[in-house]
DNA sequence: CTAAACCCTGTATCTGATACAGGGTAAAGC
DNA sequence: GCTTTACCCTGTATCAGATACAGGGTTTAG
């Protein structure tokens, strides 16, 4: 017996955001009990953790949803349809990628510098670029 | 004279946004003219391109925030405190990157599986495990 | 010198997510 | 069995982040 607190236990999720999620559509209904408990199965606890992945990467609730549909691919689409769709979908996450490597590498930069000194971080000068674009 | 207008135009960003950043802190009041126009400076723009990408990327406001801080670090931090603040941040990031090459390799094999045919998509069964947590 | 295009402020609205209130259910401790 | 505590239910309020809109001033193109 999987209730909806439990599911929040074990996914980290807020329990009152899972029943935003089926009320959104995000996350299917689940089964009830004789008394009208929630009762989750494997299957939403996998669809859930994905969705807090996707959410904490930065897709929207809209987005995710497109990321489950592909699993789920009504009939009428073909192949085709889902590959590209797919494909689209790769970009944009590659595109994070980069943006999330470039940061990762001035983080790096700063993290260097500062090394052991004690002296005030404000003379650092590597902070500066932070913003740029490549 | 970079307007508020220009400015969103410039970043892709909403124009009412802007001004939303600026309520909230995360986006400095800029210079005025006599008649009132904000008139932001290019400082402005590289900081906004920035507070996208690390909105878009999944960090919240606040987030957003402490990276931004890490630039200007007032004089009580010494080097050692944004050291390993930074590292935090890395260790944050990496976790991200990791979660999107996971889904980028199954989005990808969804891609190769779906191939030319032109039959439906539903019969797929590499979808499943979209979810999978390796 | 007017009209369109743009800026200002304040406030309302929307989405995503959480919190809370009022009431029923389950289960551990007597 | 019975009570107490912990949990679930629904509906609704609240909060953050973002966006839209209304009413009014400014700039600029024709």
């Amino acid at each position: 017996m999987l209730t909806r607190g439990k599911l929040a236990t074990q996914t980290g999720c807020n329990i009152e955001t899972i029943r935003y999620y089926e009320t959104i559509g995000l996350l299917p209904a689940p089964a009830r009990t004789a008394s009208g408990y929630r009762d989750y199965s494997d299957e939403h606890l996998r669809r859930l953790n994905f969705i807090q992945r996707a959410r904490s990467l930065g897709f929207s609730s809209e987005q995710t949803q497109g990321l489950l549909d592909l699993t789920e691919a009504e009939g009428n689409k073909t192949r085709a349809d889902v590959k590209s769709l797919t494909e689209a979908h790769i970009d944009e996450i590659s595109q994070k990628i980069k943006d999330l490597q470039k940061i990762k590498k001035r983080l790096r930069q700063i993290s260097s510098f500062c090394d052991g000194s004690e002296k005030s971080a404000s003379t650092c000068p590597i902070l500066e670029s932070l913003f740029d674009d490549n």
